[in-house]
DNA sequence: GTCCAAATTATAAATTCATTATTACAGTTT
DNA sequence: AAACTGTAATAATGAATTTATAATTTGGAC
């Protein structure tokens, strides 16, 4: 569970986002001054900061670039109706966003979702189906983490299998999913290439069969 | 020089913005329409992208969405009015950031840079990955300590590969990222060059196979 | 139900085709 | 001159396809 941290002296202003984010599954911690904050952050490293620039006793500003001089913790500063080079100054201190009061919640709710997403570096450079994992970047499916070793076109054959899991294809519509020039092979190719890629993954995983031959029309994928 | 990507179809827009970055040490390409945004973004690597969202052919989300399946290049959205789900939205999609119409040029090179300083502020201090240091002041990388000894090219080449540890780029891929210029040479230039560096890391560090090659693709590296 | 023939699929080996590695050399640059 | 880069030619490797043969499935006849 991800735990944010708000510091922000209005009371109200925080009951309210701490209501929002506690239905959206987060833990919250709340300061109503600064003057602790940095020793907490320290010690008890949340996942991300909402930050108040304007605060009884020290300067917003100041406090980001102290939690900045140890800490990579995403924050977003919050504040009243700043002109534009406010804004870009809060991000200059190495803030990852802001908003602006007055705001709603769900907005809010929403920029802490996209931070802790952009943060986490959590991109997702293909798909995961199961225990298949397809990288398009990597030109790598993995199953169960370990990385299949597959041909160009045994890739293609096993990424189109996952996508539509159950599906039976007949050989003409695999070799046109396989094929984008419309070049034409033999049915019995589209054995070989099944053959090679059952091998594959009986070799990663033995106890399971996962192209099933369907008599008189071609193949499905089970997964 | 960091290559701004805006996308954008208001040309006078364009213009202006294309203006100021030019004035700030940018490297800009302008596109008009999105449809072939992505294909060009996955050879030519551009360190920050300016996207419309109201584009006349694809939709700007879509195409956010698009550029994030493969790549973690920092996006800002560039919008008319819009209203708050819009913005959140954005940020959603894996924008880093968003700007409203009509906005100052000025506002948008500000963005620009914090958001480029952001996103190479993260992990890697300077230019340190695993056991290879990269000094684009003195032009060299380091293995273990140790210079290589390599030319501009191979410098370039092993820079890219050490930036997207695992991708796989196609020939067409490299040659885009290693000449700024848009010079036309052959496939097989490629290989020498890898062949070359190959040899070179494997003097240095000769346990270790660094370079993959993806047969029918390209070449990855694999740290 | 069992048996058989026809149709279909599985497998392995052989062949063709495509891609990559390597070498040598020529044009440039420094 | 020495180093760097690009090209071309050739060798080596790897993948895709075909071919041939064996194994399996199916449905009908008994």
């Amino acid at each position: 569970m991800k735990h944010v941290l708000i510091v922000e002296d209005e009371k109200k202003l925080a009951d309210v986002l701490i209501a929002y984010l506690n239905q959206n599954q987060f833990k919250v911690t709340h300061f109503e001054s600064g003057s602790d904050v940095v020793d907490w952050v320290k010690t008890n490293q949340p996942n991300i900061i909402l930050l108040d620039l304007m605060l009884p006793d020290v300067n917003g500003k100041d406090l980001c670039k102290e939690i900045r001089q140890f800490s990579m913790v995403p924050i977003i500063m919050v504040t009243a109706m700043i002109d534009e080079i406010d804004r870009l100054i809060g991000l200059e201190l190495g803030a990852d966003d802001y908003v602006c009061k007055p705001f709603s919640p769900k907005e809010v709710v929403a920029r802490v979702k996209a931070v802790l997403r952009r943060s986490e570096g959590g991109l997702n450079h293909g798909e995961v189906y199961d225990a298949f994992e397809v990288n398009d970047q990597t030109y790598t499916i993995k199953l169960h983490r370990d990385r299949l070793d597959l041909t160009p076109v045994e890739f293609r054959l096993l990424k189109m299998f996952l996508q539509s899991p159950g599906r039976v294809f007949n050989r003409d519509q695999i070799l046109n999913n396989i094929f984008e020039d419309g070049r034409i092979v033999l049915d019995r190719t589209v054995d070989t290439h099944v053959k090679n890629l059952r091998h594959k993954l009986k070799t990663a995983s033995p106890e399971h069969d996962y192209i099933r031959s369907v008599y008189g029309i071609g193949y499905s994928f089970e997964l």
